[in-house]
DNA sequence: AACTATATGGAGGCAGCCTCCGTTTGTCAA
DNA sequence: TTGACAAACGGAGGCTGCCTCCATATAGTT
């Protein structure tokens, strides 16, 4: 995860030629762009056409149509535990149901991307592995200091709860409103209350 | 949908031939296992070779991939509804939860063909809105009991709450009972309390 | 038995996936 | 600068799967 932001390469032994770093880039963010349009079964052929690279290009750096979605995967990854980020402050139930809040409105403008992309989930992949445990190190302090507090129920997950707020967002609706709705439901249920 | 239960060219002024319902029959059974078996992306051309019928006859049955996964999508749904109604007498809370865990656990079993159905979801499409009415017709009811009877919240809608568990239920992850534990605390956000 | 509407199956056109390899280009040492 | 070479490029081509079309076969009818 961490070295996704300092380029990909740096972990190998030698650098990467600098054309090889700009086409590396371009061709994700057309895909970025060509997926969230054109929905995740957009040719490949297509991306590499936009991007302005050969389609041997794109394959060399991404040798299959899986690995150029994980290494978008990666990047939604990021955003989303950046924002857990800025919450630190906040009343700790707020700060907790803030957080999906957001991941729901930011999963629903990639809907296309990220819903496609956890179908992927090769739930053994030590990419998502990775992934997970990013999420996990954002996500996870918040719930805690719920649990702590007294707010959350002490008998759940995060991983679990994670799930859950994702499963919601993936929903297919054409109305937003409804899955915000479902989500509060879904969040009541996390709530803790005396009776158990 | 009740068309499907008498075979599905009753609608049609003329039967169809004995030979073509054969076939239909098998294609249909066939791609069921295979769809569970391969994932829903199976090649049309190995089911059509595993039922023992050209590639053609398929497609005269079948317009489209999309037209055969439809068709299956018919049964699964009918299947849950049917299980709706037994459960009829039971307590308010205890119907309706357990309807929600049947649906769980049978989607669980048929992960593939009923996860991947779902994300072809055309939610205009004149096939799911017979199906959302059948389901409604099938589970309203037991919802409805749970308001009246003051044990489930008044502000929710009964599709709202399908979408949620089945939301749920398409969760990936290997281990079903960590997808009952979710079903549980969103089902609890579900429940009636005074405080609202 | 003959007739015809119905159904069959697979060849073939098309599109997308991916590989392979001859050509180009960035990089670095002299 | 220039030369040399590893690194990267790009697209032709093979392969597979989707779907159409139509010549052939057959169930059902009279």
């Amino acid at each position: 995860m961490s070295t996704a932001q300092v380029a990909p390469e740096t972990r190998l032994a030698r650098p990467k030629r600098a054309d090889a770093r700009r086409n590396y880039e371009k061709i994700l963010n057309v895909a970025r762009e060509a997926f969230a349009e054109g929905g995740e079964s957009t040719a490949l052929e297509e991306i590499a056409r936009r991007a302005g690279v050969g389609i041997g290009t794109l394959y060399r750096h991404f040798p299959s149509r899986q690995a150029l979605l994980e290494a978008l995967y990666v990047n939604e990854v990021e955003e989303v535990c950046r924002s857990a980020q800025q919450l630190d402050g906040a009343d700790p139930w707020e700060a907790l149901s803030e957080w999906f809040e957001r991941l729901i409105g930011y999963l629903a403008t990639k809907r296309a991307l990220a819903g496609e992309l956890l179908n992927y989930l090769d739930l053994d992949a030590p990419l998502f592995q990775e992934c997970r445990t990013s999420l996990y190190a954002a996500g996870a302090p918040l719930l805690k200091r719920g649990q702590d507090a007294g707010v959350v129920r002490p008998d759940v997950e995060f991983l679990e709860v994670m799930h859950m707020v994702v499963g919601i967002a993936k929903i297919p609706t054409t109305d937003p409103g409804q899955i915000e709705h479902i989500l509060r439901i879904a969040l009541d249920g996390l709530r803790y209350r005396a009776e158990g």
